[in-house]
DNA sequence: GTGGAACCTGACCGATCGATCAGGTACTTG
DNA sequence: CAAGTACCTGATCGATCGGTCAGGTTCCAC
């Protein structure tokens, strides 16, 4: 009965596969691992639970392919982000790295919420995520500081501090985006906010760059 | 039976509530409120779960009791900083109040850890959140920016850039402390680099009054 | 048409969740 | 000593958790 979408042909399985990972990418990031539950995800892909054990062999499993989908999207949208950008100045690529996590924090604020969530307390899902995703990311962004710091363009500040000051004030505003907007009325998702803000942040890592006492 | 601790005399239930609140306090902060379960509270504060019963009307209530504590250590350690400072010029209480909130956060990370959270989505837990504790916070946030800018010492940015950009720079290291142990092998509670963090941060609010173009 | 693979569902499992309750111990009060 | 109150526990409740399983539908290959 009802209307029959096109090209029902095959892949009818890829689709709700996505359709289930984006919801378990929504609700593990906003209640954490523990507080989304198997059957509110599938409730919210609009499927029946024991479809989820289907696609996927269990809970666990399921949480690691919706961020292996995330990350995805942050590989690809760095790629393609500097792709034409040999033999620009380091400090250009730099501060256009820095621009481009801010409004990909703002277009996948999950990102953040899941890295937080987990990075709270020790454990399997923490080791497997830093191994796997978050190391390479951290040692790409000590790279970029030390060519700066070798271009005489930076500071020596520890690593380990520039690179949470920067991911904690570029990312925080939108992980926490809905206490933003009960608390200053302000949405923060909207492009002019989203902007204003990577300008700070940027402006916080090229003032860094002329450090002298306080 | 055993050793009988001394002044067993009637105060034995406000040790137990005390031992609850700060095992929930712990959970509640690194779990979220759904993963910290109450018999896994009752059994890190060393006792058994229907007592949690007994001495909160449930595990809601427990939750507010235990942000009621966490805020209470926040506004008696902001009191003490700021005693004595009468007189002292505007940026000076600024500089030292960035310092302070810094440091607290090291001390206790349960605070952005809980607020951030119940921040990532809207319900009744963020609005009690926001209205009780972290709005008049954020007001007196807002009163120092304003009270710096009067003196033109600020920049005119908006204050919720300038608030999730101090907060999210000064506390993100610490909520993520386990990270941040295994990413970079830095225990990012020992002196130094809380002390070396805190330098970062009041920087951060230095140099953004002394704004101009990027 | 027949067999088989892919996709999906209702019913149900043991485990764990927050919460309740009757009962028990320890101490104070009269 | 008796009554009362504060503090605490074992047993157990219904609800929900993640996961399993038999069976059903749909579509392609032969």
């Amino acid at each position: 009965m009802g209307a029959v979408s096109a090209t029902q042909t095959r892949p009818a399985g890829t689709d709700t596969r996505r359709a289930i990972l984006e919801a378990a990418l929504d609700l593990f990031s906003e209640r954490s691992f523990d507080g989304a539950s198997t059957r509110l995800i599938a409730e919210r892909a609009g499927v029946t639970q024991p479809l989820l054990n289907y696609h996927f062999a269990g809970k666990e499993e399921l949480w690691r392919a919706a961020v292996d989908d995330l990350f995805d999207r942050w590989r690809t949208s760095v790629q393609s982000r500097l792709s034409g950008l040999r033999g620009v100045e380091e400090i250009t690529i730099a501060k256009l790295m820095v621009r481009h996590f801010v409004e990909f924090s703002a277009s996948n604020p999950q990102l953040h919420r899941i890295i937080m969530q987990e990075s709270k307390q020790p454990g399997p899902r923490l080791d497997w995520l830093v191994d796997t995703y978050v190391r390479p990311l951290y040692e790409n962004a000590v790279a970029m500081f030390e060519r700066l710091a070798a271009r005489g363009r930076l500071a020596p500040i520890a690593p380990a501090h520039l690179y949470y000051l920067l991911t904690g004030a570029g990312a925080t505003v939108f992980v926490m985006a809905p206490e933003c907007r009960r608390l200053t009325g302000v949405d923060p998702f909207t492009p002019e906010f989203v902007s204003a803000h990577a300008d700070l942040v940027v402006d916080l890592l090229v003032r860094a760059a002329t450090k002298e006492a306080t």
